[in-house]
DNA sequence: CTATCTGTTATACTCTAACTATAACAGATA
DNA sequence: TATCTGTTATAGTTAGAGTATAACAGATAG
């Protein structure tokens, strides 16, 4: 895998996971229907318990990232990751609204803002490899 | 003070408290020089410890945002608030990431999230009680 | 001078989250 | 039957968040 950990990170571990999973569907890696390691082979892979792990999937489960069949193992959804909701728009805004005001306070302008963004943006689409 | 806590919110206290009062300075509600309460009153204000009001001033203080004079009281930074360098960029870019990632996988589109950016710097300017 | 305000420091305690360590269970499969 | 899956349970450590007191040092108002 391409899992990349910072143990002296303040970030926990398992929600590093959730970001470099997601970050994984995002750039392609990972598409719809892949299947991922189970959690006893990924976390001694990582080198870490299989319950931190389990933490991360059971998130990604609930969040529609992936789906766990009993025996079979742990999917990317198959049916594609769930499109933004009322819901996931509103926490959005909740997590930009602190990184926004603190950029006003130290004279970010919004066009410095909205370019970095953008730019945040195309490292996604430059690593795709659409067929 | 206009302080509002939420003590359900996974979020700590103390970071609630930096979070609204850079609100409070982004929305020029604190202009430089403003004296804030003591980390006593505040916190019997607040209904919280005053060691919980004490972290979040130091924090508030190791990022130049106010200026703690040992016995005159807290007072909002007089030279204004330091601009971004390039550590703030880098730690403001690491903040995004994750959310702008996610955002990808749940098909929101460049333009949809950057006009919510815009939308909430909007939110300061509006606001703003400019001589 | 004294009382009272300020921030600061120190100690100690509780509570929770994160993480680990084992173990066991149940269903599928080779 | 052995081995793989996720799942559940129990128990332990560690660190962070928050509280509770107390005390110190400097400034200031009475």
């Amino acid at each position: 895998m391409f899992i990349n950990l910072d143990f002296e990170s303040k970030e926990p571990i398992y929600v590093q996971l959730i970001h470099q999973i997601i970050e994984g569907v995002a750039k392609k890696k990972l598409q719809p229907g892949d299947a991922l390691p189970s959690v006893r082979s990924l976390a001694a892979d990582i080198g870490i318990n299989l319950h931190t792990v389990n933490k991360a999937y059971q998130q990604l489960k609930q969040d529609g990232f992936i789906l766990i069949h009993r025996q079979k193992g742990v999917v990317v959804h198959p049916d594609g990751i769930p499109k933004a909701d009322k819901v996931y728009k509103s926490v959005l805004k909740e997590k930009l609204h602190p990184l926004i005001s603190e950029s006003v306070c130290r004279s970010v302008t919004e066009e410095e803002f909205l370019q970095l963004c953008s730019q945040l943006f195309h490292e996604f689409k430059e690593e795709t490899g659409d067929v």
